[in-house]
DNA sequence: CCAAATAAGTGGAATAATCAACTATTCCAT
DNA sequence: ATGGAATAGTTGATTATTCCACTTATTTGG
């Protein structure tokens, strides 16, 4: 493995260490601007992004555990019990105990959330759009394979 | 611009869009994560993520006013000054009205501060080294010139 | 040079996230 | 079968963030 000035610099315990230079600083900005964004046109419609990633993980799950959701989304159970029950609420998602084990919660997309994940799409794929405009395809399977392997060395 | 079966899955108004073929899914993800963990090693030492950006940034710019580093951190201003008034009753930044602005606020690392930056650097390091220890120079460096154009192209 | 516009920051109420302690249920090894 | 460990989720107190209206300071166009 090559390790030259670049890992130096992108290493915070080197001396040549800098902001400018760390991938983890760029991520962390990159993800931040993107949810400023994202809020933005999420306000107006009464979404936010934590419930947009919520609806997006329920319809390709059909129907998931609370503790499932909170895993996939990267967020802590107990903030995810609060959500849930925010967005069941709001009539966005219905909760049942399992019939199997009375431990889970199962949740589930109502119609009123596939409503909503349409809207939300929309208005994704205008910063998508923005974001990705002139981006090679080859480019955003490299930047996503890179996300995930890195993803994977520190689950 | 070739624009293909990549492009469809990653876009969200496209039907083959999928959480699990879409950067930003895969970006929010890993960052999450990556506060998580980065968490983990910050809270026994008294810190946290915000308060381990702003002094990386008040590292790089000597002196910063509350919206540059704002600006930098991409947090909200009003947080910001909330956070830095924290970090300066915690003694790790100190705060001073601008002589030639009065509307600025002026903010600079302590001595504490720039003792806490050397012992975040090191849990830093260990989360940078677990994440990137399989990744190429070369691909670090594809991976931050993508993520820096993407951010530029949401700005 | 002054009024209007803009910029920087603050404060408080409302909302959300976190931590830690707790309940309920299931699993498993004897 | 059964008691201890593990799993899933909940709750309340605490802390942090967000929104938005407001103050103060500076800049700018006429």
């Amino acid at each position: 493995m090559k390790r030259g000035k670049i890992w130096r610099q992108a290493n915070p315990t080197d001396p040549a260490f800098s902001p400018e230079t760390s991938p983890f600083f760029h991520l962390s900005r990159l993800v931040g601007l993107y949810h400023l964004r994202m809020d933005a046109h999420l306000k107006p419609i009464g979404m936010d992004v934590p419930r947009w990633r919520v609806i997006n993980i329920l319809h390709e799950h059909e129907c998931a555990t609370i503790s499932t959701i909170a895993d996939l989304a990267v967020i802590r159970v107990s903030t995810m019990t609060k959500l849930v029950y925010r967005m069941e609420g709001e009539r966005l998602v219905s909760t049942a105990v399992s019939s199997t084990d009375g431990r889970v919660t199962e949740v589930r997309l109502t119609e009123k959330g596939r409503n909503a994940l349409d809207q939300v799409r929309s208005k994704a794929g205008l910063i998508f759009e923005r974001a990705f405009h002139d981006i090679e395809d080859a480019d955003i399977q490299t930047f996503m394979t890179l996300t995930r392997k890195i993803y994977d060395n520190i689950y």
